[in-house]
DNA sequence: GTAGTCCGTTGCTTGAAAGAACGCACCAGG
DNA sequence: CCTGGTGCGTTCTTTCAAGCAACGGACTAC
């Protein structure tokens, strides 16, 4: 059946899952952030099937993660682009990095990061702006923000949502 | 058709992506981190269906991240509770969460996190370890790691990856 | 003119999501 | 005793997209 949306729920994890939408969202962004840019290199690196991948790439651009660029003429051809929105998808890469590293990787990490620079490893982290510690989920509350929609405030609150 | 699988191949973001596996994973693992615990609030609060739930909350307790515990006989009734592996994944979560206020919130943060204790506002940043700075994707190389399995290697590099 | 590169499109098959209905075990009230 | 309610799934049908392979089209190189 056709995927049920989540881009407008008041929520911004679930806009952001709706954006990734699937599996290959998330790996094609990865390659782009290796450096990939052409239709047959994310082809022959996923192994991702050529309707697909056409497919992902169209919603990626519509979504303003990806930019389309013509980098030859006769024939045109494209290549795809991060763009500042599709950067900041680097973060939850990074995210996944870490967890796979940490939880998935008996073996130890499969690929390292490295500073381009200093030559230095990178090793990515998730913590509070404002202590620089990571965040336990148990010493944490939720509650409504600027952006919840006044119409759903009663509905989520007798739901016992931000109890 | 079935979905492909990537929990094999030598990238710690297929592996976790793969175990996410779809935007319901990452609702319910997210309606977790906020307090829920039974079938019934998972249900109504995500209106997924019953018959997605159920497959969905067996995949998570297969693979270690949800925990089923009885809390009432007569009849017996289950609630599922976040392992630790489970909690490594609040950081993508929160990963999540940063760049949907940052990108998809054009009225603000619909829900803000706030610490139980102080009160203070909670604001995830992904950043180095040791910089404790962000991190550009453009300022960074990936090479093999120690858990990059010997027999691809060659393979791996002549197709350009490492370059 | 034959082969190769790069980027898609088309067509078929199958499996999974969506959605609603049903089942079952128990409790509470009248 | 009978009805209704709660909590947790299971079963059924329909629809839509992933997976896969083949094809096409515009060039370049030999």
């Amino acid at each position: 059946m056709a995927r049920t949306r989540f881009d407008h729920w008041p929520c911004s994890v679930a806009r952001a899952v709706d954006l990734l939408g699937d599996a290959w969202m998330v790996l094609i962004l990865r390659d782009a952030f290796y450096g990939v840019r052409r239709f047959e290199d994310f082809q022959s690196n996923l192994g991702i099937g050529r309707n697909v991948l056409t497919q992902r790439l169209s919603s990626l651009v519509e979504a303003g993660m990806l930019q389309r660029v013509p980098y030859q003429d006769r024939p045109v051809r494209h290549e795809y682009r991060l763009t500042d929105k599709g950067r900041g998808l680097f973060d939850i890469v990074l995210a996944l990095v870490r967890y796979g590293d940490d939880w998935l990787a008996p073996d130890g990490p499969p690929v390292v990061l490295r500073d381009r620079e200093t030559g230095a490893r990178v090793d990515p982290i998730v913590v509070d702006r404002h202590t620089g510690q990571p965040i336990d989920p148990r010493a944490i509350t939720v509650e409504p923000g600027p952006g919840f929609p006044e119409e759903h405030l009663a509905r989520a609150k007798a739901d016992g949502r931000f109890a």
